[in-house]
DNA sequence: TGTACATCAGTGAACGCGCGTTCACTGATGTAC
DNA sequence: TGTACATCAGTGAACGCGCGTTCACTGATGTAC
């Protein structure tokens, strides 16, 4: 039975929507057509009406899951005055790394959900991947930036260490979440620390 | 045709050195049962002779795979002079984040190659990998320790911190080697950097 | 020390399952007139 | 605006492949005497 055209591009969205959350959750490789296509309520036989493949599929998820804007550090990134942006980007990275962040079921940062497999997918999907860091690592930047200069080569670098730091933090909590919460907890909290003392130090 | 007892375990060892390259290079789903076995020179259908799962097998590597002291950083720890330690660590580190590190075809560190699998894994897995991770934060803190106190609060909340963003940078540099060499490059160097300013200025 | 038999590591075909992909079919939509 | 037909999104069975696991079989080893 055939559907209006509106209805389908519909059903397209929601399988992307699908993807974008079951991928970061659980990765790429864990999750099947079929239940993408179960999650937007059609059946997998009509997968390949919207997409050529699986690949295709991953490629358009990852191309669309980096968003800083939409994780709040478009707006951090935005402000004008220097102190009030490096406050709200302790708090962001704060948040970033708490307890409930780690807990979450839900989709993960797709920098920490993708950074394992991307090295083994197609080219698009790699190459999305690393336009996304790139995007990310340039809104860390301007973040860090001091004075009017937004990619100052200092402001770059502190921001791309931030990043790593933060990334390995959480992808290494998260990891032992379920068997060592104690020593979790830690990283979470050494982390914290250390960003700030870092962010501290180099102020002067 | 039946073996000797030496040779038998002789075959056993050598699938589980197979084991721990392979799935430190590749994952454990990525990396299949015949696989290992024709790397030990055998046919597929013995597997169950020495093992009784694919799951069994993954927690015994992972077990075995977080060996501090091979990776040097027993040594290092076991340093008595603070400064000279601490240099051997700053060493450590750069050799961590080297281009040639990132470039390696071969086994990665466990902790990267694991940190996103393992929450998926059996608990014998994942109890492995979090005992893992313990000895290498405590090795790590007892490089970074300051005075005659190996396991003070401070060198130990240093330690996860610097362990973090090694972690992290290593993860991010190379999911985008084959894509985006320069910032893989700029990752790598940025961490290098973050790391000995965030040592230097935590000195004082 | 020699003989006879049970044991068991290794072999390779086969099974069962999950998953990506294909295909014939359906029937309402969209379009040509 | 109404009618006739082609289009195409959705359906669900089926295919092919890879992989973990099982199984009957082989024959040298290890052991009991």
């Amino acid at each position: 039975m055939r559907i209006t055209r509106v209805q389908a591009a519909g059903n397209r969205a929601r399988v992307i929507d699908a993807a974008a959350k079951e991928f970061r959750r659980s990765g790429f490789d864990q999750v099947a057509v079929v239940d993408l296509m179960r999650a937007a309520g059609l059946t997998h036989g009509g997968f390949y009406n919207h997409f050529a493949s699986k690949t295709e599929l991953e490629a358009e998820v990852c191309a669309s899951s980096f968003d800083p804007a939409r994780a709040k550090l478009g707006v951090i990134a935005a402000m004008a005055n220097e102190a009030e942006r490096l406050a709200a980007f302790e708090h962001y990275a704060d948040t970033y790394l708490s307890d409930r962040r780690r807990q979450e079921a839900g989709p993960h940062c797709p920098m920490i959900a993708f950074a394992s497999e991307v090295s083994r997918k197609s080219k698009p999907v790699q190459v999305g991947f690393a336009a996304g860091l790139r995007r990310y690592i340039a809104a860390f930047a301007a973040a860090h930036r001091r004075g009017g200069d937004a990619a100052s080569e200092p402001s770059r670098s502190t921001a791309i260490f931030t990043l790593s730091a933060m990334v390995g933090a959480l992808a290494l909590a998260r990891s032992i979440a379920a068997t060592d919460k104690p020593l979790s907890d830690e990283i979470l909290a050494a982390t914290r620390q250390g960003l700030a003392d870092f962010a501290g130090t180099s102020k002067r």
